[in-house]
Order: C-alpha cells, then sequence, then structure tokens
DNA sequence: TGTTAGCATTGTCAATATATGAGTGCTAAA
DNA sequence: TTTAGCACTCATATATTGACAATGCTAACA
C-alpha cells in the first residue's frame, strides 16, 4: 500500500490533472509537499512502477492511469458537502411540490448537468412492473382510436389504433369493459400473457370483429412496455479538452445516438456505481456514473456520463443529494 | 444571364463538387463539354466573375458559391424521380394502414434521414390549434391526480397535478365534470382564457377548495400548447467532410441541443423551402430544406439539416413524395 | 471572334529540418 | 533520506523544401 506521502501525491496530481487537463510536473507539487522537485520525482517513479501513474511521453509530467483513478475513488476521495450555490438551486427543485417523482428527477439532472458539465440520463422510470390501473378508449374518428393506459405508478402512455375494417362501436365499447375488467391490477409486461390467453377467449365468442379488435389492442399494449431514455447536456462532455478530435466527437455521438449504450452496464450494487475508462465499455476516457434509485415502490437509474477526468466528489455529492430528498415521498 | 455551356458547366460543377467534396478543376471537365481546359477556364473566370463560383486558394479548381448554389437550386435543378429502391422503402411505410398521420411522417422522415444521410426534424405536429375533445382526471393516490385531454385530431397529452390540501373526490370530480362541460370544442391555446373567465366563475360557487384545484388544472393545461420536437440522424451531418474539425462539430452540435434553431426560420411558401448558408441563420456551410404539410386539417413542419453539398434532387423528390402520399388520408 | 497550346505563377500538401522549452532520470554530495 | 546539478528526451512550433495541381495570361490559330 501507498505511505502518507505517497498517498497525498496521488491525491494532488490526480485532483490536479483533473482541474487543469495538463500533466503534473514534480515542479508544480514541491511547495505543497514542503520538498524538492527531486523527492516528488523520486515518488512519482514509484507510484509509476505501482500502475497508479502514467507518462504521456518520456520526458512529460504524470497523468493519473486508470487505475490511479480507481485508487482514488476507491481509497483517498473524501466526501464533499455541497456548496451553499449548487444546494440552493436544486433546493428549488425539492422544494416544490407540485412536483412528481419523474418530473423532480428529470429537472433535478437538468440542473446537475449543468452544474458539473456532464452528460445526464435518466433511465428506465422503468414502468414494467407497474400495473394497469386504467384503460381507457377515445373514438377520433370512423377508422381512428386512441388507447390510453394508466399505470398505478401514475404513469400514462397512448398509442393511435387504426381499424380499417368497419366495426361497430358497440363491440369496440364491449371490448374496451372487458379489458378494463380482466387487466387491471395486471403488470405491463404480464399483459400481453393476460390478453392472449384471458381476454382473447371471451372475446372471440362475445364480439362480431373479435380478430381485428385483438390485433389493434395486441399490438398497442406490447408497445408499452418500451422504457423511456432522456439525456440532457449532450453536448458537455464534448467540450473537454479530451475530445477535441473530429473523430473522438463523432464516435461519442454515434454512442449517445444508441441510447441503449449507458444502460449495458450492470450495477454492482444498490449505491452509486463508477465505471472508469474500459470499465465503461464506451470509451476509454470516459467516465460513467450510475445511481439506481427507489422511491415509491417506483424503480429507476439515472447515469452521468464524462471524461475520467471528472469531478468524483461533486458527482457524488450530488447525486446522494438527489436521492436524501427523493425518499421524503413524493 | 448564363448562356447554355455556362449554363451547363455550373450544373456539372455543382453536381461533382455535391459528389466528391472537392474542387473542379478544369481538366476534369474538358472531355465532357468537348473542349479545352482553357475554354473552361476562360468560362471559369467569368461564372466567378458573376459570383456563382469560388476558390479556396488561388491555384486551386472551382467551387459553388452560395449563390452558385442559390442559381443552380432555382435555374438549374431538375426534379428526379425516386429510383426504385428509395421507393420500395418508403412505400412500406405508406402501405402500413395502421399508421396515423404523426408516426407515418416520423417513420417517414427516419427513413428519408437514413437514405440521404442528412439529418430529419419533425416540427410541431403543432396541436395549438387542435381542440379538446375529452378531459379525463384519473386519481393516483390522496394528494396526486392524472390529468389527460385529447384533442380532436387525436393528440394526447397528460400531466401528473398534485394537490397538497386535503380536497374530496367530490370536489374533483365536479370540477372535472364542469370542465369537460365548458371546455370541450375549445382550441387547446384558448383554454386557459374559457378556465379564467368562465370555469373559474363557476367553480368558486359550487366547489369548496376551487382555488387550490382551479391553479393545478390551469398549470396543467397552460403547459399543453407546447409544441414537439423530433430529430433523427442527428450524427449523420457530422460525417460530412467539411465539419471535420472539432470545434466546428461541437458547434453544430450545441446549435442541435437548442431545439428552437430550426423552427425559427420563417417559411416563404407552402410548398419546399430551400435556405442555402448564411440564409439558414445556423451555418454558413449548411442548407436547410422546410416543408409544411397540411393533412386532416393538422399542420406541421418537417425539415432537413445537411451540408450546403446535399443532393437537392434526391431532397426534393423524397419531400414530394412524402407529402403527395400524406393526402391520401391517414 | 472564339478556341487552344504553352508556360510562368501560385498555392497546397507532405516531408524534413531546426530551435526551444518543459520535464525527467540519474548521480554524487549533503 | 533528501537534494542540487546536469545530461537527455520528447512535444511543440516554426521554417524549408520539393512535388504537384491548378490557374491566368499571352500569342497563335481556325
Amino acid at each position: 500500500m501507498l505511505n502518507d506521502r505517497q498517498t497525498k501525491l496521488l491525491k494532488i496530481i490526480v485532483e490536479d490533472y483533473i482541474k487543469t487537463a495538463r500533466p503534473v510536473s514534480s515542479k508544480a507539487i514541491c511547495d505543497i509537499l514542503n520538498c524538492s522537485s527531486a523527492t516528488i520525482r523520486n515518488e512519482m517513479s514509484y507510484l509509476e512502477e505501482t500502475g497508479l501513474l502514467e507518462k504521456t511521453h518520456i520526458s512529460s509530467g504524470r497523468v493519473p492511469s486508470e487505475k490511479g483513478y480507481r485508487y482514488y475513488v476507491d481509497h483517498i476521495l473524501e466526501p464533499r458537502e455541497l456548496n451553499g450555490e449548487d444546494m440552493l438551486k436544486l433546493q428549488t427543485i425539492v422544494n416544490n411540490s407540485s412536483l412528481m417523482l419523474d418530473d423532480y428527477i428529470t429537472k433535478s439532472m437538468e440542473i446537475v448537468s449543468e452544474m458539473t458539465n456532464l452528460t445526464a440520463i435518466v433511465l428506465g422510470k422503468s414502468s414494467k412492473d407497474n400495473c394497469v390501473s386504467k384503460v381507457e378508449v377515445v373514438p377520433i374518428n370512423e377508422h381512428n382510436l386512441i388507447a390510453i393506459v394508466i399505470t398505478d405508478k401514475g404513469h400514462v402512455e397512448h398509442k393511435n389504433l387504426t381499424i380499417k375494417e368497419n366495426v361497430s362501436i358497440n363491440d369496440i365499447k364491449q371490448t374496451v369493459d372487458l379489458i378494463n375488467k380482466m387487466i387491471i391490477g395486471t403488470q405491463l409486461n404480464e399483459v400481453g400473457k393476460v390478453l392472449e390467453y384471458e381476454v382473447k377467449p371471451i372475446i372471440a365468442r362475445y364480439v362480431k370483429q373479435h380478430e381485428v379488435l385483438y390485433n389493434a389492442f395486441y399490438t398497442a399494449f406490447t408497445d408499452f412496455a418500451k422504457e423511456s431514455v432522456t439525456m440532457t447536456g449532450r453536448q458537455n462532455i464534448l467540450m473537454q479538452p479530451e475530445f477535441n478530435n473530429a473523430d473522438r466527437i463523432r464516435d461519442i455521438i454515434s454512442k449517445f445516438e444508441d441510447k441503449e449504450i449507458v444502460n449495458k452496464i450492470e450495477e454492482n450494487d444498490s449505491g452509486i456505481n463508477i465505471y472508469i475508462g474500459s470499465e465503461t465499455e464506451f470509451d476509454d476516457d470516459v467516465t460513467i456514473v450510475k445511481m439506481k434509485y427507489e422511491a415509491n415502490g417506483e424503480e429507476g437509474t439515472i447515469a452521468l456520463v464524462g471524461p475520467k477526468r471528472m469531478e468524483y466528489d461533486k458527482v457524488i455529492a450530488l447525486l446522494e443529494y438527489i436521492k436524501e430528498n427523493m425518499k421524503e415521498g413524493k
């Protein structure tokens, strides 16, 4: 393990590099640690041997390696209090009691994205395990209906249905009544099964154009279980100096376009998970911070994407603040 | 005006540059026009005098100027038939009769974006002048309601309402009934007024907690009139060689983040509008093609964003095909 | 009058050279 | 264990060069 001075040195180098994005030289540090640059250099070369630091070229200053960041995050990083200004900004959201959970999260993350210059992602709001609490069908004209599904967690989904053949309004009404009776309380991702094995046999007996109606509703419901992804501050990460060449940027943008990419990473635990560089399977210079939340029985995940060179302490403080204030029932 | 050979020359240069992104030399053209490179050079320098061509440096080949593209689009461009392959791809969307107008447009534009390597934007689906056809309120728990508004054009909007004080279910029901009675048929952007001057006075008399309820519904409805913007193929434009430096790309991405940017351009007429370079107020190397549509009484705008160097004939053919097939009632 | 061949001119691009400065490693002495 | 001193290395910036791709211009030609 590292001795006291080595730990301090690593901390200084990581934090300086996070701030400036430039390799840190021995000379720059001697004032802080009260010793000469040569001493620092000796310690530096030890930290390089252990794989915590790297040089960009033979005569450059030192830069934290991936392992260095990992060590910093796991052992050195000390939790930071939110500063007053940041706290204040978030509090206006927390105190806005007319916001429901989803809006609270989305808005908070927008603010966090702005404060940290990172890209914020709100994933899931996973309504898969929400239960259907009401189905409503509203006719628009002869051939078009709108089906609206409301879940017990307050999620609303709607879909336009087009029915080619002439189907009597009565048949539609009957079908909807039946659906309402049979699938309320069913989890969204179970609805398909219930429709097929329980609803279909019944409407087949009572409703004339049952095939047409069944197909329309079936496709509508199976579309509902999809997850949503929202992103803000997409461009923030691109402003960082490590992404200053066109191809790099194009690569990142393309990866963002595939919204699943961040979702692919499996969480280890229920707290804040930090994936650095190659651990992200996204880009070697990127860190992704993910946090699962659960409040009012709703689950979801929020994530921040940015350069490895991010202010880990601030990010953690912000996410914890958001989670803390989420518990107080929204 | 230009004589026949000059017109041909400009056409060749524009189309060659669109294809290759490289300045066009006199030598490359002499075969096509059956004359020597010197003759071409003479004509080229005339076209340069009139401002239709430019050089990137003193001894380079010629590139169309903004004015050159404009002249090409206005006077030279000849409408092109869609090729079979492209037509086929779009037809699967056109023939999918279960799609309503919005979905038809979104999906078509996704395909067009892919076929042209441009960025597609669907703006508006402007529901401002839609009329309310139904208001539904579903209680989620003690303090939360969901308000759902359906318009006559089949748009659905929903919003979570939180009501702090204890309000009886009966009061809510009464209010919703009243709202339903009074605002059905009202245009979305008029709802605010009707609520304030017609609904409020009445609920003030009949409903106990009328202030709380009124405020909740008022904010909910006024949020509804907002317009939606969807984009696909954001990264396409960045792959073009004219945007091969990091700062350029960052600039474009930031501008996309401000979704209003494309909306800001006022249309001149109801057909296809082409804005080239500085006319876009977006970027001097960018062309924006916008088209308004109106079908089933619904209005909207679709746009394609790409380099000035885009295949204008193809883009026009595609948009016209989309518009044509929209008329046939969806 | 319009077209063309020939040639000097001009600028890009890529490769190479040169100078500067920041930072290191190593060694020997404190 | 720490440090001063020095040689060494590499990045960065700037300048130099030659090959090449075009052009403009001029004079001759149809």
